[in-house]
DNA sequence: TTCGTAAGTGAACAATTATTCACCAACTAT
DNA sequence: ATAGTTGGTGAATAATTGTTCACTTACGAA
């Protein structure tokens, strides 16, 4: 048998591509720099990937899967209460994009470069099921307002990530307590009014 | 006297770059294809900018003053009702996003591309002070939230731009009370509560 | 009408960068 | 031990693409 490909490098290349990505897109992106910054030569790269889109599509395929099992493993972990559900997914996904800005950034950019596959947008479409069917079940129950579940998806992802973009951006530190204000006003934005 | 330059050139370079560099970045862009949409020859381009750098960064910088006056204009157009004031500000920019979600989306990118200027940053935050300013005055009078006003901003900002990309990716249709309601949203999710 | 000037052209040139490949190194089964 | 197989290398190659330039065209002043 011969020397056995190395899974420690796709994590390396992972890590290495993504950093690059969100400072230069994927037109951008350098193979030669991607090696360097994973220490590996060229080369190697044509190993592991077929061609810089077959790793760019694979850094994103694997960031896209880890991103909404985040938002749906919470949601599923938690149940009874709709108010509780529905922090403890905001939270969860909340943190996440706090502790890795890169990969919501890239993520957010690469969905609307026009490099994504029509399949792939149907296949996340398929996967968020969950996460509408909650957003129409809290209408349903006469707790969030009454509009199409698009716009208040949008209402709520639009604020989290804009959130987690300047907090990068300008480095400031959240505490707790203004973390939970910014769940307050997702919930406040969603919630029907009398 | 010689052959002058044509003033809608560059509005038609203009549009053209920016109908490019929301498909494929900075990086991407290809000063053929630009030259190509704008129906005019490679060189041409080169009368015009020095170079591609030179060309993005017009587009950004014009994209960008339209935008701040946009939100501005329609402050100081509006005055008395704190709440009208809002709501004028809101729908401009609501509705000139919604007019033009290329000049959106290509600001929103390039702002996170890392090419930006740091001195156009710094410009940027003096322009959007009565923006600052207005939120503030909102915090004092106990209308708005008490929290970091970049926080806030992010809020309205983030699910705006979210908004109006979800209804250009998908293609929606909104109607007039529709955006009343996303209005409503941003309200809702900015003012203090009891 | 003619001349001078600057815009406009697009093929040629120069740089940049993805991909390949001839070679080396590590590992394992025999 | 060693032969055979596959990972790993980075300089060479092939493409791609920004920029230039020798030339043409349009315009206005004289």
């Amino acid at each position: 048998m011969p020397k056995v490909k190395d899974e420690k490098k796709v994590t390396d290349i992972h890590k290495a591509a993504m950093k690059l990505l969100i400072q230069t897109g994927f037109a951008g992106l350098k193979m030669a720099d991607v090696a360097k910054e994973a220490n590996i030569a060229t080369g190697t790269l044509y190993i592991y990937y077929k061609s810089k889109e077959a790793l760019v599509n694979d850094v994103y395929e694997h960031t896209r899967k880890e991103m909404i099992s985040v938002l749906l493993d919470s949601k599923n972990a938690m149940s009874g209460d709709f108010y509780k559900t529905f922090a403890s997914m905001w939270l969860s996904y909340f943190n996440y994009c706090l502790r890795y800005p890169e990969k919501m950034i890239f993520v957010e950019q690469f969905v609307y470069s026009g490099l994504i596959d029509p399949s792939i947008i149907h296949e996340t479409e398929k996967e968020l099921k969950p996460l509408h069917q909650f957003i129409e079940y809290g209408q349903e129950k006469g707790i969030f307002k009454s509009l199409d579940v698009e716009l208040l998806k949008a209402q709520m992802q639009g604020a989290i990530h804009e959130t987690i973009k300047v907090i990068h951006k300008q480095q400031i530190q959240l505490t707790d307590p203004q973390i939970l204000q910014c769940l307050g006003m997702s919930w406040d934005a969603m919630r029907r009014t009398f």
